[in-house]
DNA sequence: CTGTTCGTACGAAATATTTCCTACCTTTAA
DNA sequence: TTAAAGGTAGGAAATATTTCGTACGAACAG
């Protein structure tokens, strides 16, 4: 991924690049280590260098910034969670349902994978939607 | 992307695969020509042997069927459209929202460019839902 | 026939992404 | 004070994906 001309940071994560700023985002700014340890276990098995590689990647593009105060830099994510994931969400609508959400929910309807629960929350969701 | 050992289709297709399968789902079985011309007026410039190149590999790998009767080869998909967004659909929330629709929808709900007309039209199909 | 158009096959290059080796520095425990 | 553990930097390799040039055969118009 090139970098932008402009300050901004890119707004398209690479499937890694997204895994870490998961991490980032849910437990906050983090080292190397941290990162590549909750990596390894909720993930998938990657080599210390790699981790350390690709975060610095991401901070050349901006996606995180780095505090290097201390010998052990803090990456902290610069990407905010509801703005990528807002645009994410949109891409991906656009490109598997044709912008449509309510395609998008017709195909989670006919998903079993998706719970009462889940349907249950979404209505109480558009039913306090309605009242405000 | 690997052959599978078995012969079902491999249910992960890359970005431009998807394109691809998307143009087939829509207008069904096609040419390389015809399927290239769509791309090219819908999404964006590409050589015909580019786009043939990839509907091969395609068919290498079993998302794609081909037929050969005629020296114009028709493609035809194998993955079938609700399985495969179903699939994707669901590594999308996973990956992203934490394996939950409901968070899905909050982001939904939180994104402008998710229409009243959209909102609508989901509240009816849960309603429709319930009825049934 | 003959050239032009349109088709497939295939290799290779270009690009994007991911992974890790090596070098070298700092901290820490013995 | 020294060895081991743990950091960063950077280059290079490995993989994955995408793009296209070249070769060559079939169809078709003239």
């Amino acid at each position: 991924m090139k970098l932008k001309k402009d300050n901004t940071p890119a707004l398209e994560p690479t499937k890694s690049e997204l895994e870490i700023l998961q991490v980032l985002w849910k437990n906050g700014p983090a080292t190397v280590r941290v990162v590549n340890d909750i990596l390894n276990e909720q993930k998938r098995a990657v080599q210390y260098t790699s981790t350390l590689k690709l975060m610095q990647i991401m901070a050349e593009k901006k996606m995180l910034e780095r505090d290097e105060t201390n010998m052990k830099h803090v990456y902290i994510p610069v990407m905010e969670e509801d703005k990528t994931k807002g645009f994410l969400l949109e891409k991906f609508v656009d490109s598997m349902f044709n912008g449509s959400a309510s395609n998008l929910m017709m195909q989670l309807l006919g998903n079993k994978k998706t719970s009462k629960k889940d349907l249950q929350e979404i209505k109480d969701l558009l039913n306090k939607l309605d009242k405000s």
